[in-house]
DNA sequence: CGCGGCTTTGATGTTCATCAAGTAAAGTGG
DNA sequence: CCACTTTACTTGATGAACATCAAAGCCGCG
């Protein structure tokens, strides 16, 4: 289970200026008060498919994945999520229910606002709303195009896709410790787990990356960009 | 090339309430007097990708779809609109330019507003700017989850997935005609228009559906959910 | 310590893309 | 309106990409 914390701190929070640029002091103060700060362990659901939608969350550190689930219990992940990211990305304010869900990937903690509190806001700013809009235009964007951008390509590009966003995107760096599992990475790029690893061993073998585990360098950054917007 | 039209019926528009329900009467008529309302042949283009975002449109009349192109003249569809979408879905607001194309599968009619005046007035009123992020929430929910659906289906899943969906969605009939070419279809479900084809071909020696040409009839409806369903 | 899930590799068969070739349809210019 | 060109459609044959099955090693956890 999570462990819940009420402080608030909302003044030195990083993600301030993003979400509540346009709220008055006054205002802050209030969702302040009513702000909840939660800390996920690596592996713990933060929102559960189906569930009824009562928090705008958003994700202060840490790593998110958001997934779907289906009937056989087979999952498809949608995206990673890092800090500055909504955790409830989609269908926070289209439906009643969470249409995905969301677990961390590694120790996370997010902020919640009710969305009624949010909705209030909104209503009442409309500054803070187009805030709001044009942050969720643009992960949805990053999402369609990505997931675009990864249909297009075969095993070996989806491979190096991956390998490279987490290089490039998440840890800034060519050394890194995945924080997903092959399973997981199948899940992300609609592959089977085999066929991950296979294409793993193929890039080692290949001396581009060097594999100790979950620990990844990327040895041959060029070749690996290559393979990846090609195929 | 498109033919513009400037008449101001806006108070007979059925759009009306869904995006300007919450916008005074003589706000709505200054809207009203800078919208543009353009009609488009099938196959005309409606938006470029990498033009400057000028105008947020919606769709009145017809059928448009949204689809990327890369550089080597291969197209990714996003998704098929019909009224009530925005046809400027993606990106809006999230970039000064827009990431994908827009063109119209059937004579078409957009209403044009200044990207600039919708900003306007969702800054000034929130209960609009909610209004629109529940919409936006929507049809970016749509998108993800269907384009998810069609990913973890193999090539006759994928079919038939595509004619339900042009039955069920777009013309609520068993019979009607394709708005689209088998390319198209292909590059919808991402795979190549002679599997298409083929996969059409079988649908039709299986009696599920009956072709000529364009003209698709659903015989077997249970049987064609049944494959979309599992494969 | 042993169980279950993740990982790895190999062998096999299925699904799919590619290539090729021919037909039909649709647009173009004389 | 007809020859001409182009584009869409269709089917078959082939090989490549990928999923599936199987078996064994590894690791974490109760």
């Amino acid at each position: 289970m999570s462990e819940i914390k009420m402080k608030c701190q909302c003044e030195y929070c990083d993600l301030r200026d993003l979400f509540f640029g346009h709220v008055s002091a006054d205002v802050m103060t209030d969702v302040c008060s009513t702000k909840i700060e939660q800390s996920f362990e690596k592996g713990e659901q933060i929102v559960r498919q189906g569930e009824r939608v009562r928090y705008f969350r958003y994700l202060k550190e840490g790593l998110v994945k958001l997934f779907v689930t289906d009937n056989q219990d087979k999952s498809q992940i949608i995206t990673i999520g890092k800090p500055f990211d909504f955790v409830s990305l989609l269908s926070v304010f289209s439906d009643r229910n969470h249409k995905y869900s969301v677990s961390a990937l590694d120790t996370s903690v997010t902020c919640s606002i009710e969305i009624e509190k949010i909705l209030d806001l909104a209503n009442g700013n409309g500054p803070f709303a187009v805030n709001v809009m044009q942050k969720m235009s643009q992960i949805s964007d990053n999402v369609i195009l990505n997931s675009l951008e990864i249909r297009k390509k075969h095993l070996r590009g989806r491979t190096a896709h991956v390998l490279l966003f987490f290089a490039d995107e998440i840890f800034k760096s060519d050394k890194f410790e995945l924080p997903i599992s092959r399973k997981e990475i199948a899940e992300y790029i609609g592959m089977t787990p085999e066929n991950v690893i296979r294409t793993l061993s193929e890039f080692r073998k290949d001396k581009l990356i060097h594999i100790n585990g979950k620990l990844i360098e990327i040895l041959d950054k060029p070749k690996l960009n290559l393979i990846s917007e090609h195929g």
